[in-house]
DNA sequence: TTGATTCTGAAATAAACGTTTCAGAATCAA
DNA sequence: TTGATTCTGAAACGTTTATTTCAGAATCAA
């Protein structure tokens, strides 16, 4: 028998999709990676692969965490209206906490038009969170929480698409509020 | 006297954009600049300047132009109702009608988060044409023909908020019904 | 035509890029 | 301890990068 590998693949993933969150794919080099990883340029081509293996499981990673988390938050509240709001809330709230912009826009913009094996995960990846939403939309419209006259998919896909949006204006004017009130906005017009 | 200038520069600056559309700016190399524009290094060097100064000419005039066409379009209009509505269908045309991500938006993603440059020309392109919107808005609140419950400044940044959104929507799933789904459910919602 | 000036093409620069190679240290069952 | 195996560090690979340099062709007023 020989020697096995010594770092935790995952550990050092996440520290890798650190690095492509800041600066973007194009933007990175394998030096960045490999400072950042702490891990040896031999070993990362062994173990995990080329630049672009390693930036699909990064991506892989951030989704798997992202969604994780929304179901997490989300299981906590017995009315599907109060998780959407909250939901709805909480991402308005991660789109001001950080500057960097996000991993997935970024990634959307800058890679996938060019990239189909980046665009389809990418796909893959948002019907999966559409469909979760679509989930609890349709509770709440189930409930009469909710106005039923656009189909519940439809209704996912805009409140996902508002998101995106919001992070285009943080990212330009950085105005926290203005963030909050297109929320509200938000909430106020699925709602009524 | 000497020689002069031998190339129309906004010419050379719109081929240059059309490259900076398609790959994005880190993904562009100077050689495909010179190729795509025909011109000398050392001519892009001497009169225009380096990668990042052509940069800023070509989302400036990538701007102009777009901000030119719409107040053209928007000037048809004496109904500000009509002139929103076209505005917004247009758009959602337009987001469908070419593969290639749209350089102002691939921008704010990709380079604004870490360049202040590109940050602050975009931010304030960005003002300029919501500046233009809430004009359009208010004109339409004040004929009654719109729902005045939220200032007209947020209206039209929701507006904008969205067409960020169906582009992402459009990379992902290049589903050109959805996106015309998308902007009737948005003028349904604005102008009830 | 002259002469000053400016544009042009090609070559050169030096640094950074992603990736590969390989000798040697580390590991572990036998 | 041996021997097979695998990880590690550093160096080397050949490209590609953005940018500069410079000799010569082109231009135009005088």
């Amino acid at each position: 028998m020989a020697r096995c590998v010594e770092f935790n693949e995952v550990e050092k993933i996440e520290k890798a999709m650190n690095v492509f969150w800041e600066k973007g794919y194009n933007a990175t080099s394998i030096q960045d990676l490999v400072d950042a990883m702490q891990i040896n340029r031999s070993s990362l081509y062994n173990t995990i692969g080329d630049k672009h293996q390693l930036f699909m499981k990064c991506i892989g990673n951030y989704f798997d965490n992202a969604m994780m988390e929304v179901k997490e938050k989300v299981s906590k509240y017995s009315s599907a209206k109060e998780a959407l709001i909250n939901l709805i809330t909480d991402k308005a709230g991660w789109i001001v906490s950080c500057d960097k912009g996000c991993l997935g826009m970024k990634t959307i913009f800058e890679i996938a038009p060019d990239d189909c094996q980046v665009r389809n995960q990418m796909s893959k990846n948002n019907e999966v969170y559409i469909d979760f939403l679509k989930s609890i939309v349709q509770k709440a419209m189930d409930a009469g929480e909710m106005d039923d006259s656009e189909s519940a998919e439809i209704m996912a896909e805009y409140i996902v698409n508002s998101f995106t949006g919001w992070k285009q204006a943080y990212i330009l004017h950085q105005n926290p509020i203005k963030i909050k009130k297109m929320s509200e906005v938000l909430i106020k017009n699925i709602f009524k």
